[in-house]
DNA sequence: AAAAGTAACGATAATCATTGTAATTTATTC
DNA sequence: GAATAAATTACAATGATTATCGTTACTTTT
C-alpha cells in the first residue's frame, strides 16, 4: 500500500479520485492494459469515462508516475514506476511477473551503451515463455 | 542481400511478389512499422494494398519469418527473424540499432528463467536513450 | 463566503487503425 | 497450360484513440 496523493503531487499533478482509482488498480494488480484498468475501475466508480483513463495514462506517463510495458502481440501494459527490473511474460496466460534481481547484466548493458556512445536512459528486459503454472496445465 | 523466395517457402508460404517487396524493405531498412513499410513499398508497387501488408505481417510473424519489436510510445516495428540481439533505441530520432554482442548476460537470463521454472522462449533487451548523432545535435 | 479562474472530467463526435468480406487474380502442382 | 488452392484488392465494418466542449470540482482572490 502506498500514498498515491503525495505521489501525484510530487509529480505536479492534481490528486483527483479518478487518478487515485487508476493508481490503486495498477498498484494492486501490477501490469494492466487500458481495458483492464477501465473494467476494474468502473466497478468502484461506474461513471468514470474511458477517455479519462486514456488522458490520465498519458499524463501520468509523461510525469513519470507510470511506465508503459509494450508486449509482443498485445496492448501495452502500464505499471507504477519503480526500480529497473526484469519481466517474465507468459505467452499462454498473459501473466507478467517482476523480477527485481540485482543481476549483474545491468552493468554489462551499461558498459555496452557506454562503448557505443549511447546515452542510456532506460533498460528494458522482457523474457517471453511459459510460466510454471501453464507448464503444469499442459502436462496434465 | 538474401534469397527471400526460399526463406518464404521454407516456412510454408507462397512467394508472392508482394511478400518479396515487404521483405526487401524490412531487410534493407532494418526496423520499420506498418506505415513505413507501406510508404516504401508503394514506391515500387503502387497498387499494393495496405490490407495486404497487415495480413502478411501477421502471417509472416506467425510463420517465424518476421518478428515484432514493440517500442514504448510508438507503433511496433518489424524485422527479419535473426539471432537474439540487443536494441539501442534513440528516443529522439527513433533510430533502432542492432547489437549482436555475445554478451554474457544471456546466460544469466537463462539461469534466472530456469531458477523460476520459467520455460524461456525469447529474450528481449531494449536500451532506450540518446544516440551519438542526436547528442551531437543537442550540443551544437 | 461569494465570485472568478483554472484544471480536470464526462459524453460523445471525429479520427485513425485494424480486420473482415467477396470478387478477382496469382502461384503452384500436375 | 489447365486445375486448384491461396493470396490480393477494394472497400466495408469494426475497434481503438483522440478531440471537443459543456459541466464540475478545486483554488485563489475579493
Ligand atoms: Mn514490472
Ligand atoms: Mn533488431
Ligand atoms: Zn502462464
Ligand atoms: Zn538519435
Amino acid at each position: 500500500m502506498m500514498n498515491y496523493i503525495s505521489m501525484l503531487k510530487e509529480h505536479g499533478l492534481k490528486a483527483t479520485f479518478q487518478r487515485m482509482h487508476i493508481l490503486e488498480v495498477i498498484g494492486e494488480c501490477g501490469h494492466k492494459d487500458i481495458d483492464e484498468i477501465y473494467a476494474e475501475v468502473i466497478k468502484i466508480h461506474p461513471s468514470l469515462s474511458l477517455a479519462t483513463i486514456y488522458k490520465n495514462i498519458i499524463i501520468m506517463g509523461q510525469s513519470g508516475v507510470l511506465s508503459e510495458v509494450p508486449v509482443v502481440g498485445k496492448k501495452s501494459k502500464y505499471e507504477i514506476v519503480k526500480a529497473d527490473h526484469i519481466h517474465l511474460i507468459c505467452t499462454h496466460c498473459g501473466s507478467i511477473e517482476d523480477k527485481h534481481t540485482s543481476i549483474d547484466s545491468e552493468n554489462l548493458l551499461d558498459q555496452l551503451a557506454a562503448s557505443e556512445h549511447f546515452n542510456l536512459d532506460k533498460k528494458e528486459i522482457n523474457l517471453y515463455g511459459t510460466c510454471g503454472h501453464c507448464q503444469n496445465i499442459k502436462a496434465s
